[in-house]
DNA sequence: AGGGTAATGTCAGTGACTGACATTAGTCAA
DNA sequence: TTGACTAATGTCAGTCACTGACATTACCCT
């Protein structure tokens, strides 16, 4: 089982990868280390796969300490998940952007609708993840618990306040936000088995038009 | 972040927790064997907190090698949620216990209603999962990642089993069963607040209905 | 009584992750 | 340029979940 421990609890973490790079020499260096770290993890993980790839020898193949992957990464997954876990924060924004008067499942298909662009634009990676989600319950685990899980969050307090409710007492934006993200699994899963050769954005609208239709199921 | 190698992959592993006791000396004693280390666990746990409780210390007050815990147990989160993860069994016999002809949304209210009945039974150990699932990342993770993860299955192939479709291309059933976990876990949220004083079957009745008006949103 | 074997015990690992402390190297002011 | 400040990294020893291999125990069954 994964090590679980970076669900992050609430909005007070510390951004991981600094949304305002301050230009200077010494943060341009961190942001190298942190690439590097992901590249050789992206490189070990394809090539011998998850398991068989130990965070040292990511460290080492990015040259670095062991100890200071961990300072740049909570856990092993964050490494293979850190550029959509960032996704997050687009995600916001894009829900942000949307017209307040828009209803809330418009808003976040076309929120979605513009995450999915970018999502799709890395094929090789997401195909790589969906490889090791595949065969590692680890990796499918910490993304459902942390990635999933913050994308979600995203969702209920962007719900909530267009509704203008608490989340805590209308059901409406925690179940909205999880049947969209069931959406953007399945979409991603039909995406997957056509090898990245479907149109993303298109399966998942689809897939977020149906939570449209579940009243017929009632 | 929680070790999450139990996300098991489908319908072929061996069952932990023997459906069919076949009373044996033998088999009572290991059945005895583990419900000593679940009660060893749950009080280890809520007197010292998650964390602070080694698997060595579980093993001992259950007066086992720590050894024969793993036997049991594939992770220590198992050992917090063995009972729920189990009731997902109950969850599959109560979907299949409903009439063909009902809807598919109703069939899932039924279900969980008498799901429901048996989890807020053992008040205690629920309120005592939330309070470390809502402080160690670990547990909730574990809790999203396999626990509801199960159960979210059982419910996508009673829904494809009703519609009579093929659940990797309608999403429909996989949107439902999202929307269904996030009704209970808003449910049991609220719940929790409330200290479990709240009718958790009409809590979780109530986010289940808010599904079918999720068109409203749209 | 005795052979077969499920359940347990023992032991020595592996590997993710952490705390403490030392070292290096940008940064910035004098 | 120098030197203090400190962010980033390195080093090292430790904890703990979990596993494989093999020995032992205890139930089961003839």
């Amino acid at each position: 089982m994964f090590t679980l421990d970076e669900v992050d609890s609430g909005e007070l973490a510390v951004d991981p990868s600094p949304r305002v790079p301050e230009d200077s020499r010494r943060s341009r260096k961190k942001q190298d280390t942190r690439n590097r770290l992901v590249a050789a993890a992206d490189e070990l993980f394809d090539r011998q796969g998850y398991d068989k790839t130990t965070t040292l020898d990511i460290a080492e193949a990015a040259d670095v300490a062991q100890r200071t992957l961990f300072r740049h990464f909570p856990s092993k997954e964050a490494l293979l998940y850190a550029e959509l876990d960032d996704a997050r924060f687009v995600l916001r924004d894009a829900l942000h952007a949307q017209p307040d008067d828009v209803p809330a499942l418009t808003a976040i298909r076309a929120a979605m609708a513009e995450l999915g662009d970018r999502i799709v634009a890395n094929r090789e990676r997401r195909l790589l993840e969906a490889r090791l989600a595949a065969t590692t319950p680890a990796v499918s685990g910490y993304f459902r618990a942390v990635v999933q899980a913050g994308w979600e969050r995203e969702l209920i307090v962007a719900v909530a306040q267009r509704l203008d409710v608490d989340p805590m007492q209308d059901p409406r934006p925690e179940v909205l936000a999880g049947a969209a993200m069931s959406a953007c699994r399945i979409a991603t899963r039909q995406w997957t088995v056509s090898e990245g050769t479907a149109d993303y954005v298109a399966l998942a609208d689809r897939a977020l038009e149906a939570i449209a239709e579940l009243a017929d199921l009632a």
